[in-house]
DNA sequence: TGTAGCTATTGTTTATTCCTATGTGAAATT
DNA sequence: AATTTCACATAGGAATAAACAATAGCTACA
């Protein structure tokens, strides 16, 4: 078996056209086709049922192209250990965040990165705090930003900043008189939350519970700027973490008597990670 | 690049000589040294310094080494897969098992199993539950004997049978007398446990700490037998699964009232798991 | 200085992969 | 019903890559 054979299964599987998936590997049709006859005859296995205006991938053929999936990113890790190797800052690293994290860190850390390390070639996910770390496991992420703690034993952390929560109040409401707030002047008022698996909101209602104070039940946000938005309208008030301020003319954000409810922002990643090098130079233009 | 190439490598880095890594490879010397060179000219990194005494693997070696290797594993499930297509009650099957259970079952399993599904090659795997686990997360097994419940969103299971604690306490000893014990008996006696990471040692404790039994303090066993040994030996009582019960001169075992404690015994494996015809088949036989 | 022990190089043979041209067989069209 | 179209398979020859045997070259050690 080759390499190669496997890209090519993979092609067919993905376009079921042999002269489409031959264009796609720069060969030939009657190549690519010869090579996955002879792959088959090896295995012992049909990978595709060809008929002459389809072809179908068998059962086994899909589960093999899933391995051979797996194969060819351990084979593009080796040549990306190689790049590595070359330039300790260069090559492709993957960097996750948080959706109420990523949209005010990423666009002032992304331009420092590009200067303290211009030959990496970052590529950022945004997913929720379980996906970036069930991603981080699987080897998917090299490093993601998440609050801390995260308690997973293959995986490494170090804190970077504590990011405090303020209330945000429409302008013009009974609480936007006041310099500062306490949990006890929240009990009456409709606090808005985003929905189920952030982490914000998680923390939030920490905070909620605490101290008794009742959700607005019939509502959450996808995202802190609708959530921001629906304040603004007089729906209700919330939180919104320091990192995410910005100046607005409708509303008013009044920070929390001491000691303020806040969350920690960190970064995460594998313990067995072979980038300490840029790893340290990401957290140190955060 | 090449599969082929791969097996060179890691041969290399595990005998640290060309001949014998060649000769592992059923390839002549040169042949080997050649691929080999390709290799490091395509990834544009010297992956062994060789001396004429010495191979050493250099460090971008040693993570590119790790690599293949996984790919490699990862091309062999290809093969495995293949074979698994011929035949599904064929090819091989990694089992696992924590220790107070596979000592037990897997003598009475294994003969079955090779009745009913004569194709298949076991692998058997003795581990704790915690690690048992961590390799079927990391497909390192294929399924595993564990103490029910396991919450893990990645794994399945299947209960199989629950498997009830009885007393076991030496010959003349004043417990012995009695046909049936309860907790409250107890109390004053000196129970031995299993070291730590057993799950029948944590189930054990669950019984004694709900009913404020003390556990011996300096002593703890590394495997059912000994525990047993030292029982007989007057050092204290014990809990035996029913399952490890034995004719034992020297021992009593003495059933618990209704609810008797239990361990519930079951077989776990992954979700995405494509072996279901032989996870049947285990299951059938026990 | 010579020898033993390794790896690298050279030249040649063998095996594999690739291409172009052509074949085959089923569906769509006329 | 004949023809065209589409798509994968086959055949034969050229190019490429991998293999071997023989040997050169290098260092450690006697």
């Amino acid at each position: 078996m080759n390499i190669r054979d496997l890209y090519y299964i993979i092609a067919v599987a993905d376009v079921k056209h042999f002269g489409k998936a031959a264009e796609r590997c720069c060969v030939s049709q009657p190549t690519l086709s010869g090579q996955i006859k002879k792959l088959e005859d090896t295995l012992g296995v049909t990978l595709f049922s060809r008929t002459n205006r389809t072809v179908q991938v068998t059962d086994a053929g899909q589960e093999i192209i899933a391995t051979a999936k797996r194969a060819i990113a351990e084979v593009d890790s080796i040549y990306e250990i190689a790049q590595r190797a070359k330039n300790p800052l260069g090559g492709t690293f993957r960097l996750g965040a948080f959706p109420t994290i990523a949209t005010y860190l990423l666009p002032k850390l992304v331009p420092r990165v590009n200067v303290t390390m211009p030959d990496l070639r970052l590529i950022l996910v945004e997913e929720k705090t379980e996906a970036l770390i069930h991603k981080l496991k699987q080897r998917e992420l090299d490093a993601a930003f998440i609050a801390l703690p995260v308690q997973e034993s293959c995986l490494m952390s170090h804190k970077l900043f504590d990011d405090p929560f303020f209330l945000a109040v429409p302008k013009g409401h009974p609480l936007a008189a006041h310099k500062r707030v306490n949990h006890t002047m929240l009990q009456e008022h409709r606090v808005l939350l985003l929905e189920e698996g952030h982490c914000l909101r998680d923390q939030a209602l920490e905070v909620c519970q605490l101290h008794n104070i009742a959700e607005a039940q019939d509502f959450k946000a996808t995202s802190l700027e609708t959530l921001r938005q629906m304040v603004k309208a007089g729906t209700g008030i919330t939180f919104i973490p320091k990192i995410a301020l910005t100046e607005d003319a409708g509303l008013h954000y009044i920070p929390f008597d001491a000691p303020a409810p806040k969350r920690t922002i960190g970064l995460v990643w594998r313990k067995e990670c072979s980038r300490m090098e840029v790893i340290e130079g990401v957290m140190g233009v955060v």
